[in-house]
DNA sequence: CAAATAGTGTCTCTAAGACAATATCAC
DNA sequence: GTGATATTGTCTTAGAGACACTATTTG
């Protein structure tokens, strides 16, 4: 009769073959393009950090930023890590997108991902000093449905421009997984979780778990609507999208002023949702 | 300079220390109970399966079935596998529910394990032998909030009752987590991922798309109706669930007789909700 | 004043909840 | 007939979408 601690002294985890484990984020940010008018409200682009690969495998191309886990963290710590290191910036939230195990997805070996999405707010990020030549950049995205159950998604910063073409796969519980069809010279399978994560992050902004995330404490109503539009890929009446939000948000009685028209109230988001 | 072929053939994984990872299936059915009268419906019950430990660790203790992820897999492969191989029943559909990666959470050593929620059927395991010495069990399900944030998950197989504690720690992304504040007897950290199970089949059932996997092809509304109510733990008046899933399901034409009241309509899961 | 956003009110339509009423069977 | 479920219809209410209208600011 062998006691558990006598089993546990013996027991030899290297038995067995086991992969490396990545966490990989899709690191999202909503920023404000150029004034056009001195009072008309600036476009809003949805952008995604990737990184220039400098070794290989994949050397030169872009991937999001990631890396492997190590014994003494989960791997949500793991993600957060990998995304302060790249833009110090801690992340209000991450949200697990799903686990990419597909054999042969990494030429190195047997390396599993876990994959997250987090939200950045612009304002966070702006304090950090953005490099040109780094190879860390905030791309521009696009993601839509070409034809039925093929999506491309594009992401472009400067004058590079990333096109990858994907194919659902199941869309089961919520959660849409791609096949990749054309990866847009994206490393690893990394389009299809880009994809994936965009998918995840459409579904919760639906009700309206998300959204403020990418704003400072205080905002206008308007902002919060650029940001909900913007992820959501659709358009809303203001007065309907104040109702709307009225369960989830208190004014603090201050106002934006300054814009060529009337100045807005900041509002703050409420803690418990009331009404 | 090296090219991609030349590092690929010097890259070692194995200078990177590793985790063992395992799929941890929660699968549930629901059962049927006695018929207390000729024409009374009987009462349904949502049941687990459960596994009584052979081994050390947690010899003697039940867990959830499960196993270590193969190279040659992926990680939903590999759950859908270990679910065979205790039921015989190949699952409808199965869900990711998270990773549990906390450190020291196996005694063995570093092994993170991704959860799923899987479905099955009655009829399908019906056909199964059910072997009342044998170490796979399904286990009656009660999972409620006692107090603001702590809920009671209780389970229950004869005269075996396991009493499991548990504290929301984060519910962000309407997926919830759990601390374990008393695992009633189960192994490693399962009453927390079977917690996070159940609230992610609840909140799936929300949207009607969970629900049919639990049923045969054909199935009448109230056979759909106690499905429902049973993961939701809630009630819903006939006429207005009716309404709600119409969208849903089609008619067959077929109806099923013999039950000392109106026969009842077999209805069929509709490919594309329309209407 | 013009152009732009901020904010309010109201109408309609739809979907969900409550409930009343009828239908059909096995015993 | 009795007791059970099956099925239909209707009333009410809550919320989303559309839209008209007013308010306030800066060049």
């Amino acid at each position: 009769m062998v006691t558990e601690n006598e089993f546990l002294a013996e027991y030899k985890l290297s038995d067995y073959e086991r992969p490396s484990v990545t966490a990989d984020v899709a690191a999202f940010m909503i920023r404000s393009g150029e004034k056009t008018s001195y009072r008309k409200d600036p476009e809003h682009k949805l952008s995604l950090l990737l990184i220039r690969r400098g070794g290989h495998p994949y050397k030169g191309m872009w991937a999001l930023p990631g890396g492997f886990m190590q014994s003494d963290e989960t791997v949500e710590e793991c993600a957060l890590r990998e995304i302060m290191e790249e833009t110090s910036v801690r992340p209000v939230s991450i949200m697990p997108v799903g686990i990419f195990s597909q054999p042969g997805r990494d030429p190195r070996g047997w390396i599993i991902s876990s994959a997250y999405v987090s939200i950045i707010s612009e304002e966070s990020v702006k304090q950090v000093a953005c490099d040109d030549a780094s190879d860390a950049q905030w791309f521009n995205v696009s993601f839509e449905e070409e034809e039925d159950g093929i999506f491309r998604l594009s992401l472009s910063y400067e004058d590079i421009v990333l096109n990858a073409v994907l194919a659902e796969k199941s869309a089961s519980f919520g959660r849409t997984m791609f096949d990749i069809v054309d990866s847009g010279s994206l490393a690893f399978d990394h389009a299809a979780i880009i994809a994936a994560a965009l998918m995840a992050l459409r579904s919760a902004a639906k009700s309206f778990e998300t959204v403020f995330d990418f704003l400072p404490d205080k905002f206008t109503l308007s902002a919060l609507q650029k940001v909900q539009e913007t992820i959501m890929n659709v358009s809303m009446l203001p007065a309907n999208f104040r109702r709307m939000v009225s369960k989830y948000v208190e004014e603090t009685g201050e106002y934006l002023r300054g814009d060529g028209h009337r100045p807005a109230m900041l509002f703050r988001r409420r803690k418990t949702p009331v009404k």
